[in-house]
RNA sequence: GGGCCGGUAGUUCAGUGGUAGAAUGCUCCCUUGGCAUGGGAGAGGUCGCGGGUCCAAUUCCCGCCCGGUCCA
């Protein structure tokens, strides 16, 4: 096997092979005397200062130059993809410009939309967001460049080409020496695949990775691709920073919202000097945790000759600046390509990234609106990206309600802290971080705003260094992985045509004549079939089939691959006979109703609360139907009624329903990406079903070829399944007027029950509560009535034991908090006295209550209920001062009351 | 998708297997020339909903609904 990293371009040009006496990796370049690779933590950053370029870049302009450069190479420039990875279901924001393309073209299984090509892609990494500002290079969101080639039987190009590129792209157009750039060999995997790389590194810094990717797998398992595919990733920012020798690379890239931000804090900027000494030393330490910091700064420190608390209160407010900055266009990017703030998926990640923004504003003191700061953000973006500037009004909204959520969880979560650190006042005086860490995964409360309020409260906070890995170690992560099995040996339907599917060219057939082709267990496969197999949220559709001899039901109709498999009862069915298949149409029409219902609902639904809605999923039924989709708040009733009306208009309006096969990337084209709001969908074409002028999605369920056909849609109820996402369950057709129907049943029914025509229901509901009320205080009353009138009966049966004085008596008719009602009215009376009293209904009640005095004889009346309640059969229980009890045999009242009162005697006499 | 926290007076929250509470707001009265205030009285509750255990559930258990939050 030839060896991969030995490419045409070093032979050319004389490249030795050397290895790195740091890290020990070996490693190409012009320089025969150099010893280490180029890469931190080797070789420090020897470009702050003195740019090896010869003209300085802005981020624009060399984004320019790498996309013009690749394109007269030949290479087509395709436009960006979101940052959120909706066509992928293994990450959720585009990582790579890679990513794009994965897995479907990477696969194979769809051809790439051209090839070669070239791509600038905001990618957004998470991973090392505690470095965003600190480190000089790191970013939330950065562009990454690739130029890409998908190998197959043609040849594009592979190891000698790419490297050929890269070289006189950053030698010629860059204006790199080539001498300074160092090509190291490694190897690279991620998103399923892997493959030798370079890393391509000049003065310490690394500026591209070139990766040939060609297995199939990661750690090590591996199976060769099907393409051979050239990845390559230019840091289009790391680029900028090389060419403008700045001590870090925020300045060149997002300078003017940097500015921006100075003027509404004042930071004093630290020496240039240790900025540079920063980054350079940044470069070197990866800053994982707080501990790292402290590395970092104490090394920085040294270097400078200055005191470490010195140096933290200069570096940290620019820091938390630079770090905002790269925040602000992030979020302009995530909440753009349509991410609602949420507390799952990527919506918990925007929401990350936002109050991680918010926290840090308020320790730099800015006290202008964050939807001001994004605001301002977009502008900075609007020239290069119309279309985040398109979505302006949503973005500030949604970052204003984000905002308003935030404040809100603190002040919450502020009270919480006080009531837990008064607690706390009394005992040792320091919260333990268990609390600390309680209150942030619970609550949300960063340890930074605990100690604040604890320490306001007088109870003294430690944060521990390493508190965030605390928290992950506090979450154990039992992950179950969904194991879905096929019904059936794939093997055994290898040889199969693909089931041609009737209901696809005639979504209205009933009826249908085919060949079995296969008979398995309780599976019929056919050359053709109506029946809709199980998919895009639509259930299959059932009914019969049958030959002249034999009939069975279908129960189920599933996809493997192209092929449609039948599940029936009983499998009698042979190949080469010939069987006529009919569908239980009442449902099949229902389930067309229905999603065809769902499309026109989802095109309302747009444009009543705006295109930064999305499908998040739906559930077709018989009988109703479950759209999920995502919004930063809950729908108000104004706005269903509204989505409403507007589907039902579509329906009246009677719109042609076109389904239509298309090859991918032209239909991504011509569509975008919101076809794909039914979620990913595999295969070289897609269906695409098109509403006209009102809705066109991805769909490969079965529709009615006009809107005038689904009839009636009825909203059903709404319901918040998550934050950011909610789920419209509706009714069409007939199952619209069922509900409809049902309703107006169960109205009627109440209204007869009220003695009221329908119309006054609500009045009258409101009069029945109304005087429900009145009458239960009423009975409140009365009973304090009685309880008085009692009282004076009561008195006169008072005997003195000793000690104290004892009532005892059955009182017919009253509840067991009546009997605890006259009880208390004795006693307050008399505190020497105790009331033994009973009563029954379908239970026999006795209640055991002592007077201040009498209580404090030590008697305890809990004991003494609990006594008489075990001669009724039951259990009783209760305080000293009040006991109560009771139990089934209600004739052993009496006795049971005797039994309590000799009980009381016993104790007034001792 | 998983974990954790919560739902009690208009509001913020205590609390308990056995008589539902505080603060604040509200109403009225008193104090004052008026206001801030001070004093007093009072109204205000399906203890989220449904089921179970129990003599007894606001409290314990289960399910659901609603809200919050951390993580993938």
């Amino acid at each position: 096997m030839s060896d991969i990293y030995e490419v045409e371009l070093f032979k050319q040009k004389g490249f030795v092979r050397k290895q790195c006496s740091g890290c020990g990796r070996t490693f190409w370049t012009l320089n025969p005397d150099k010893k280490t690779c180029g890469d931190t933590p080797c070789e420090e950053y020897t470009f702050i200062g003195k740019p090896p370029t010869k003209q300085r870049f802005s981020l624009q302009k060399m984004e320019k130059t790498f996309l013009d450069f690749f394109e007269r190479k030949k290479h087509k420039a395709i436009k960006r993809y979101p940052v959120v990875a909706r066509w992928r279901d293994d990450i959720f924001l585009t990582i790579a410009s890679i990513a794009d393309f994965q897995p479907w073209v990477t696969s194979g299984q769809v051809p790439p939309p051209a090839n070669p090509l070239v791509i600038s892609q905001p990618s957004i990494r998470l991973k090392d967001i505690d470095n965003v500002g600190r480190s000089g290079r790191h970013f939330t969101l950065f562009f990454m460049g690739g130029h890409h080639a998908f190998n197959d039987k043609k040849k594009i190009y592979w190891n000698d080409e790419t490297v050929e590129l890269c070289h006189e792209f950053l030698t010629r157009k860059v204006g790199i020496k080539p001498a300074e750039i160092t090509y190291i060999q490694d190897y690279w995997e991620g998103g399923g695949n892997a493959g030798e790389d370079f890393e391509v590194n000049v003065r310490g810094l690394e500026v591209a990775t070139l990766v040939f990717m060609h297995y199939d797998g990661e750690g090590g398992k591996y199976k060769p691709l099907p393409l051979d595919i050239v990845d390559t990733g230019y840091g289009m920012e790391r680029l900028v920073w090389l060419s403008q020798g700045t001590p870090t690379s925020y300045e060149p890239v997002l300078g003017q919202i940097i500015n921006y931000l100075h003027e509404l804090c004042k930071v004093q900027m630290p020496p240039n000097e240790i900025l540079r000494e920063n980054s350079k030393l940044a470069g070197v330490i990866d800053i994982d945790s707080g501990r790292d910091m402290n590395i970092l700064r104490t090394n920085v420190a040294k270097r400078v000759g200055m005191d470490i608390s010195e140096l933290n209160r200069l570096l940290t407010p620019l820091e938390n600046l630079y770090a905002i900055a790269d925040h602000l266009r992030c979020l302009s990017f995530m909440l753009a390509d349509g991410i609602t703030p949420s507390n799952v998926r990527e919506g918990y990640l925007a929401r990350l990234v936002l109050r991680r923004t918010l926290r840090m504003m308020k320790d730099l003191g800015i006290n202008r609106p964050l939807s001001e700061l994004i605001g301002f953000a977009i502008k900075t973006l609007e020239r290069q990206f119309p279309d985040i500037a398109a979505k302006y009004d949503y973005i500030t909204k949604v970052v204003a309600e984000e905002e308003k959520r935030y404040s809100e969880s603190i002040a919450r979560g502020s009270r919480l802290v006080e009531r837990v650190a008064k607690d706390l006042f009394t005992k040792e005086g320091v919260l333990p971080v268990n609390s600390l860490i309680q209150l942030y995964d619970s609550h949300g409360l960063p340890p930074e705003t605990v100690k604040e309020v604890a320490e306001r409260a007088g109870v003294k906070v430690e944060v521990p260094e390493d508190f965030y890995i605390k928290v992950a170690k506090s979450h154990s992560k039992p992950r179950h992985v969904p194991t879905e099995v096929s019904p059936l040996p794939i093997e055994a339907l290898k040889d199969l045509p693909a089931t041609k599917p009737i209901h696809y060219t005639d979504p209205y057939a009933r009826e249908f004549r085919a060949r079995v082709l296969k008979s398995i267990g309780d599976y019929v496969v056919l050359n053709k079939t109506a029946f809709y197999p199980e998919g895009g949220g639509q259930p299959s559709d059932v009914g019969e089939m049958e030959t002249k001899k034999s009939k069975a039901q279908v129960k189920k109709v599933v996809k493997a691959g192209d092929v449609i498999l039948h599940q029936v009862k009983p499998n009698e069915f042979r190949p080469g006979q010939t069987v006529t298949g009919r569908l239980d149409w009442v449902r099949r029409s229902s389930l067309m109703t229905h999603h065809t219902g769902t499309h026109i609902l989802l095109g309302a639904i747009r444009r009543v609360l705006g295109d930064h809605v999305w499908q998040q999923g739906a559930q077709k039924g018989v009988d109703r139907t479950r759209l999920d989709i995502s919004h930063f708040r809950r729908m108000g009733i104004d706005e269903i009624k509204r989505i409403e009306r507007l589907a039902n208009d579509v329906v009246r309006e009677d719109r042609p329903v076109k389904a239509v096969w298309m090859e991918r990337n032209e239909a991504e084209g011509k569509y975008g990406f919101d076809l794909y709001q039914g979620g990913v969908v595999p295969g070289k074409k897609v269906r695409v079903v098109d509403i006209e002028g009102w809705n066109t999605q991805a769909c490969a369920g079965t529709h009615y070829t006009r809107t005038g056909e689904v009839g009636l849609i009825k909203i059903i109820r709404t319901e918040r399944i998550q934050d950011g996402i909610e789920r419209i369950e509706f009714a069409t057709g007939d199952a619209a007027l069922q509900f409809v129907q049902e309703q107006e049943s169960q109205i009627a029914h109440s209204a007869g029950i009220l003695r009221v025509p329908v119309d006054k229901v609500v009045p009258a509901t409101q009069q029945l509560y109304e005087s429900w009320r009145e009458a239960r205080k009423e009975i409140e009353r009365m009973q304090a009535r009685v309880a008085k009138h009692m009282l004076i009966e009561l008195k006169s049966m008072v005997k003195e034991f000793g000690k104290i004085k004892i009532v005892s008596t059955e009182v017919e008719g009253a509840k067991p908090d009546e009997l605890v009602k006259i009880g208390e009215s004795v006693i307050k009376d008399d505190p020497r006295l105790v009331a033994i009293l009973g009563a029954s209904d379908d239970l026999a009640k006795v209640v055991v209550m002592a007077g201040e005095v009498a209580a404090k004889t030590g008697l305890d009346c809990g004991e003494v209920a609990a006594e008489a309640a075990r001669v009724l059969g039951g259990g009783g229980g209760g305080k000293p001062n009040i006991g109560q009890g009771g139990g089934p045999k209600k004739e052993n009242l009496a006795q049971a009351i005797q039994r309590a009162t000799d009980m009381c005697v016993e104790h007034g006499v001792l």
